[in-house]
RNA sequence: GGUGCGAUAUCCAAGUGGCCAAAGGACGUUGACUGUAAAUCAAUUCAGCUUGCUGUUCGCUGGUUCGACUCCAGCUCGCACCA
């Protein structure tokens, strides 16, 4: 376990830091021993986090397990409004209805990683509308507006880009800054939290908060700001998000199986950032793996450490097993060799539909029918052209294709119940009669 | 308020009277090669199916025409300049 001081080593081997306010004074400060308290903002856009929050979630927890005090702040107040950041247009408003919803969503989830319970340093969860939807307009123009010159603001990239796109930016996105900079100046009062972080994107409202503080309450009232790099893939494309759209942390809209998947699959060159950045493995776990992979990629020893670790992070242990034997399977052995008790894991991992045993009696059901019934196509047409293309498999066996219409019989059935159906390398569906 | 420019498939973007379901990218999907990787190559990419046919598209509403994504009028939205 790393000591306190060289936490921000950790951190900044793990790639964590892209940019800091005052790396100098901030390690000086976290050198005193005292515990420093950290907070970082999640906005309520919807009612599940996806994979790409997780870094904010890790970075917290890292904070908390040296022994600092951490909060994270759900955004019920900033996301009414919407962070113009990294986005080119215009976000639509969310409902208050579904904010509160979205909140007690994320809520569950950010307790997932962080612990809430431990005495010594509990996290915390706040709603910055409980400080904020109080205020009056009047008193926020007064109080928080002055101290902002709007040469500045303007001069922030998130707004700077929207001015110079096509799609311009509304005052309210462009208060946003603002709200943020309040925030922090408010947790920096009420619960002495000196330091934000969030990322890279976020660097233009870390520092409003940052210089409010200054402003307001003096420059001996320390206040840091730090980043870290926001993640992308080799080809520049975003983190996190898959065909299916994105990668959400809530396991009834992305089982754990598909998250382990997911991570498995990450491209070589960036396993080992993965490995760094996403998981709590100590240095002297990760070297040697990455000392694996570097040796030989192709057994992907580096992938699976990563997956289970994100899997078992997210979802639990127990999860993170079924995980592993449906993925075992699939990708394993022949299906016909498994075991009947073994295959059973399967089902549920995966999309699993029910069937009506009397669907497979006599002219059988047509494949293209069931692709479309168990979601692997969108329509019969779409279905055949898989076929003929040979990207259809029954129980894992190629699909002629040259017989588009075979059908699905009795005789497929594994087990007496059970039909594995495949589109592609890696989408599996399974059909059971009930 | 005035003037100008623009709106095309998931996204960018060609197309200025018939040869247009609409060039070219990107993304996605499938195949080959590998290692459940990347890169590369190939196919596919509006919808439905009985796979060659049918249906619905080019901001919206009307109009001109045998025929409109293309021309005209009005409207909506965006952008720019002027007030």
């Amino acid at each position: 376990m790393s000591s306190v001081t060289n936490l921000i080593d950790d951190l900044q081997w793990r790639g964590l830091l892209a940019d800091c306010t005052d790396l100098a004074g901030l390690r000086a400060r976290i050198a005193t021993g005292a515990p420093i308290t950290v907070y970082c903002g999640f906005d309520p856009t919807g009612d599940s986090l996806h994979v790409g929050h997780l870094m904010g979630q890790l970075t917290l927890a890292r904070f908390q397990r040296a022994g600092h005090n951490v909060i994270a702040l759900a955004g019920g107040a900033t996301g009414m409004v919407g962070d113009p950041s990294g986005r080119s247009s215009e976000r639509n408003l969310l409902t208050r209805e579904q904010l509160s919803h979205n909140i007690a969503c994320i809520k569950a989830q950010l307790a997932q990683l962080l612990d809430f319970t431990v005495t010594a340093n509990p996290a915390r969860l706040v709603d910055n509308a409980d400080w904020i939807a109080p205020i009056s307009f009047l008193d926020f123009l007064r109080d928080v507006g002055k101290y902002f010159s709007l040469n500045v603001m303007l001069a922030k990239d998130s707004v700077k880009s929207r001015m110079e796109g096509d799609n311009g930016i509304s005052y309210t996105e462009f208060s946003y800054q603002l709200l943020q900079a309040y925030d922090f100046l408010h947790l920096r009062q009420t619960f002495n939290c000196e330091l934000q972080i969030g990322g890279s994107d976020q660097w233009g409202n870390l520092t409003a908060g940052t210089d409010l503080i200054r402003k307001k309450l003096g420059a001996e009232t320390s206040s840091f700001g730090w980043t870290f790099p926001l993640i992308t893939k080799s080809d520049g494309t975003k983190f996190g998000k898959t065909a299916g759209g994105a990668l959400w942390l809530d396991a009834k809209r992305t089982s754990p199986y598909k998250l382990y998947q997911f991570f498995v699959n990450t491209e070589d060159t960036k396993v080992c950032e993965y490995l760094r950045k996403f998981t709590f493995l100590t240095r002297a776990e990760i070297e040697p793996l990455e000392a694996a992979h570097a040796a030989n990629p192709g057994a992907r020893e580096a992938h699976k450490a990563l997956a289970r670790e994100v899997t078992q992070l997210v979802h639990g242990v127990s999860a993170l097993e079924a995980a592993l034997k449906a993925s075992a399977i699939l990708f394993g052995a022949e299906i016909g060799d498994t075991a009947e008790d073994t295959f059973n894991d399967v089902v549920g991992e995966i999309p699993t539909y029910a069937l009506d045993a009397t669907r497979l009696s006599s002219p059988g059901l047509a494949l293209t029918e069931a692709m479309l019934l168990v979601a692997l196509e969108t329509s019969k047409g779409n279905a055949r052209k898989s076929i003929e293309a040979g990207g259809a498999y029954v129980n894992n066996t190629k699909c002629d294709p040259l017989q588009p219409t075979r059908t699905l019989t009795v005789a497929d059935l594994l087990f007496g119940k059970h039909i594995l159906l495949r589109k592609g390398k890696r989408s599996y569906a399974v059909l059971t009669v009930g």
